[in-house]
Parts: structure tokens; sequence; C-alpha cells
DNA sequence: GTTGACACCGTACCACGGTACGGCGGTTAA
DNA sequence: TTAACCGCCGTACCGTGGTACGGTGTCAAC
């Protein structure tokens, strides 16, 4: 899987072609450069499983401004895995409170679904209700 | 609480007054009839009720177009309690999804986190490597 | 009678993560 | 040889949920 045009490249790491563009106006990942005889760039192994990185990244949660430092961390000489790391749990954290506001929605909803007579009146409505007033505000 | 011009009905609601406006171009809300003389707008109660319960359904994680739903549901006369049951289990199940996709990131950066030596190379950074192989992807 | 604070209105702009389009040129298969 | 397809490039556009800006008008206080 080496050498591949921009097409070929994009479905073998599962993404789309703009996407692989956008990337590259991005920073993310370096454009190939042109062959001097107006072939179509060729894409490589590496350039491939950088966009699966970034896919997976993007997978457990990091944003493309996040990737883009994951990246440069990796690639510099200095870097440390303990930046990585401390890049990792930061974005534990984040999650984590993702977590707990959802477990939160998931709960009060749970309550509205619960009260809810099910028809009738949407005046008599507990969820319209329940939105309406204080008791509800998360 | 009545009466306010749209600067006090903003304070009064917790939201800005750009909110107002944009909530208004958006439908959401009833732009209140400009009083002939040129004086502001008056905005009564109900509007600050209902910039809450927009507020309000945001925060259990409606999106402004679902809130629009709920809110027309709510104004139809013949409109039943069962319609509105029905969004709010919809939604439940869609909290239901990504607290399960949050869990499973939570559960893979516990691992990245747990495997990283804290320190060293980044050629040997464990959460690079997991990145970057397949193992990973989710 | 001027200063400051609002209101009003249209329009532009922000981040985010892309997607789509149009025009040009080169390659490839029937 | 001609159509279909791909690459290249710049630019525009999408949805989401707003925020900011600039010019005008109105009002009240000092």
């Amino acid at each position: 899987m080496a050498n591949l045009k921009i097409g070929q490249a994009a479905r073998a790491a599962q993404v789309n072609v703009e996407t692989i563009r956008y990337y590259e106006r991005r920073g993310l990942l370096t454009q190939p450069m042109k062959p001097v005889d107006g072939r179509p760039r060729l894409y490589d192994a590496a350039s491939v499983s950088r966009l699966r990185f970034i896919k997976d990244a993007q997978g457990i949660g990091f944003s493309l401004s996040e990737i883009a430092g994951l990246l440069s961390l990796r690639a510099r000489a200095d870097a440390n895995c303990h930046d990585v790391r401390k890049l990792a749990v930061q974005k534990r954290r984040e999650v984590q409170e993702r977590l707990e506001g959802l477990q939160k929605i998931a709960t009060l909803l749970d309550e509205l679904i619960d009260d809810c007579p099910g028809n009738g009146d949407i005046g008599a409505c507990s969820i319209i209700g329940a939105i309406e007033r204080p008791k509800c505000s998360v």
C-alpha cells in the first residue's frame, strides 16, 4: 500500500478526498510534492496511517487542534512522553465532566418520562410542565 | 415582572440581548409588536419564561430545532401528551448512546494513561503508539 | 443641551469539521 | 477518438448557536 493517488489514499484511510485536502490546509497532513511532470501527487503508507491516527484520535474525543498538538509533539525530538500523558489526563477529565453532565440529563429525562401520563391534554403534560418550572433547570 | 425592554428581559432570562434577537429570527420567540410611537418593544413575563424554557430544554440536551418542535406541539390544541413523551423517549435513547460512546472513550483513555511510562522518549510513548495501531480504533 | 445608555436593524463574523462546485487538464478504456 | 473518470485548485457553502459591529434614533439625567 504505497504511492496512492489521493482518491485511493482516501479510500484506504476511509475518509473523503475533500477531507484530506482539508487536513492539508489545516496543517495536519503534509501535502506530498507535486511531481514535476504534472502527474498526480502520490501518498504513501505513512500518510494513510497518519489519516487513521487523526480519525482514531478524533474517535477518542480529541479535536483537530488537539490532534495537531499531539502530532507536533510526536515530531519533536525533545518531546517527552510526559507531555503526551498530560494531554491524555486532561482529556480524561473533560470526558468525565461530559459523562456526569449527560448522566444528570439521563436521570432527569427518566423522571420526566415516568411522570408523564402518556396521553391526555398537553396542558397536563408533565414533561412540558417540568421544563417550564424551575425545578427542572439543569 | 412585566413589560420589560429587551435588555431587561435578557437580564431576567439570563441570556444575551443578541440571543433574544437570534431566537426571534429563528422563530422560537415571537417579536412583540413595535409601539406605533417609536418606543422600544416590550416583553412580558411569558416571553421571559419562554426564554427560560428554551434554555432549560437546551440544558437537557434538546437542540433548538427540537425545542421549536416542542413549542409548536405545546401550542397545538389537538396535541397530545403522547407526542411530547415520544420526543422525550427518543431523546433519552440518544443520550444513552452518547453516554455509552463516552464511556468507551473514558475506558480507553484510562488504559492509555495506565500503560504510559510517564516519561521517556516519545517514540516509546504508549499513548501515541496505541492511537497509531489498530487496537486503538474506536 | 449635551452626554450616556439603550433600542433597533441589517449585516458580518466566530468556531467546528468538513462538503460541494466549477473549471481546467491529463489519463484510460472502449 | 471520444467519453468517462480522476486529480488539482480556489472558493463557496453547510449546520449549529450564537456574538459583534456600525449607524441611527430615542430618552432621561445632569
